[in-house]
DNA sequence: GTCCGTCGTTGGAACGTTTTAATAACGCCA
DNA sequence: TGGCGTTATTAAAACGTTCCAACGACGGAC
């Protein structure tokens, strides 16, 4: 019951030091034009003086203005995440907006609990990549009037909007490249397997073997790492060395981070010599140019992806659903170039 | 702006369908000791059916809980930064906190901004990185209620809390590291000079060549770089060398990100040849050791820098102000070795 | 049979805004 | 002078929740 202490200065506050009502000081703030001048910097004095500042929860509250948008990647520090996720930021920042930000490292579980405090947080929307295939609970979020712009997945037919680059398309140039130079054992090296971007370029990657005439079971092998991160890849290429007792010849990895753990595993083994193993990497991080061995790598448009995210999510209302897909590219370096075997 | 459907099912509409009061579905989701199991199961039952969602935004308003932060960094897309914000994403989820995120790209204004932004969404607290070494307003901000960490600067006697890394002990970590090995001519290059940690990195750095007897302002010189990354220290180095046709020596730089653009600049111009150019960076990333060049840097407890900001900001209420000093240790690798030059 | 404590529930007040309908002041025209 | 439209302001009603004081029912102690 103490009174006093508990500080923040109000609206009724400011009204009174200014000698209007509730009403005017929110129309100072809210509707400048209705005011009479005098009193509106009447009013901005008694603001500046008592350092008075809004109230953004009741004001959602009574107004209902959303002005925060969530987003869920599968994790922060992956360069394409982060790229992708200035994106939506800069976008956002053009309205006035702000950014929650949550990593699910790929767990629905984690995703649903971030989608629900995001939810009753009141977001004005949600930019997610899906950690599973199943986005029913996404399809239920944006029927109870929170929009959302799924991305790096797309979606034809839904009722959702996607943002997303052709994975296939990107899986298929990348063992193109690879079996342009004669090789015919590839090791792909991926995360969980339920990862739909994931499937995509595994599906690219059996077309392309198809389309040269082999069977793709027999070009390729999936080793699935923990982790999506170079940790994770460089225990999965070091357990397969060690186990075989044979060094991969060509390895197509599921993201440039993973590439480097790759590199990393076969260095530490010290099998990694010019023109032994080829290693193409997915993403094209900044860094890829300036490793050790430059990464042959995937490049996605990051940072438009996440601004066109961001842009759709912001547009005026429900429109239709709306599918955006860009188009990968591949670049190529040294990592990739060599003695083909086989 | 984004127009809801209309139907949003309240805590009223729940109770009605139970056959209970308002106060007592509310009671099931806060209390469920206060109220009796048969009822509690009804309550759920309604909640299932209707698909009913709490309004965090009404409930935050008359219970006063908050239950996310915001955190301003300079760039999420620097990996220092991005390791930090993840080490305060995963400290604040084991308290159901949620993280705003956003990046002032040095600039005081956008931070500014930033911080109305979060004051006014009644964030519980806010982990910022100060664009400006004036932290006036941070202090006001917390005088009106809103917890503040500062991040990555030292605030020795203030009232606010800090964590940081001893940034003057890292500048002169790596100039002693460049000084021992005989260089005599180091050019550092740094983003705005305005910067707290720039200055306290550069303090280091003339301490070093002091305690070698060395007059710091003719062995240092320094490049300012118009952005923090990559792109802006190989612009900056790039037109030292056109300009003045000499290749450096040996070059301390503000972050890897730079150093990285440091190495790109002169190996453009073919002037990256093994022992002619030491570099050194700061933040020692994930990748620092998978470069072409192999980078000596600075190593900083980044995950754990940021989870300790977050753990003090949840921390039972207003303690004594507390400084958190890490210490960095310095990681050498080939881009530092060579034939030192005069 | 009365009194008291506990348990479960309830109606209504609060949280700090925005919004709306009503009011007051003023000048203008008939 | 009376009627009417404009403009500036106000008091009070929302928004959807949580909190609080109060209440009835029950059972055990005296």
């Amino acid at each position: 019951m103490v009174s006093g202490q508990r500080g923040t200065v109000g609206i009724g506050e400011v009204a009174r030091a200014a000698g209007v009502s509730n009403g005017t000081v929110s129309n100072v703030l809210n509707h400048p034009s209705r005011v009479n001048a005098d009193t509106a910097t009447r009013v901005h004095e008694a603001i500046q003086r008592l350092g008075y500042v809004r109230n953004g929860i009741a004001s959602q509250l009574r107004a209902g203005t959303r002005t925060t948008v969530g987003s869920i990647v599968l994790d922060i520090r992956n360069p394409f995440f982060t790229d992708v996720t200035r994106g939506i930021e800069d976008h956002l920042a053009t309205a006035d907006f702000t950014l929650m930000t949550a990593s699910s490292d790929g767990d629905v579980v984690r995703e649903q609990r971030f989608l629900r405090l995001f939810e009753e947080q009141g977001v004005g929307g949600v930019v997610v990549v899906p950690a599973g295939e199943d986005v029913q609970r996404l399809v239920e979020l944006a029927g109870r009037g929170t929009p959302v712009v799924v991305l790096d997945v797309s979606l034809p037919g839904s009722s959702l909007s996607s943002v997303s680059v052709d994975d296939v398309e990107g899986g298929r140039l990348a063992l193109e490249h690879l079996l342009a130079q004669g090789y015919e054992r590839i090791d792909v090296v991926t995360g969980a397997a339920e990862v739909r971007q994931t499937r995509d370029r595994l599906r690219g990657a059996r077309l392309a073997c198809e389309s040269h005439g082999l069977d793709p079971d027999r070009v390729l092998s999936v080793r699935t790492a923990r982790t999506l991160d170079s940790a994770g890849a460089e225990e999965a290429i070091g357990r397969l060395v060690d186990e075989s007792g044979t060094c991969p010849h060509a390895v197509f990895a599921m993201n440039d981070l993973m590439a480097i753990g790759v590199q990393r595993a076969l260095r530490r083994r010290e099998l990694y010599e010019p023109g032994r193993t080829a290693v193409v990497g997915y993403d094209d991080i900044d860094l890829a140019a300036e490793l050790l061995v430059p990464l042959t790598s995937i490049r996605q448009p990051t940072h438009a992806l996440g601004a066109r995210a961001a842009e759709i999510l912001l547009a005026p209302a429900s429109q239709e659903a709306e599918q955006v897909v860009f188009q990968p590219e591949l670049v190529v370096r040294e990592s990739s170039l060599g003695t083909a075997r086989r």
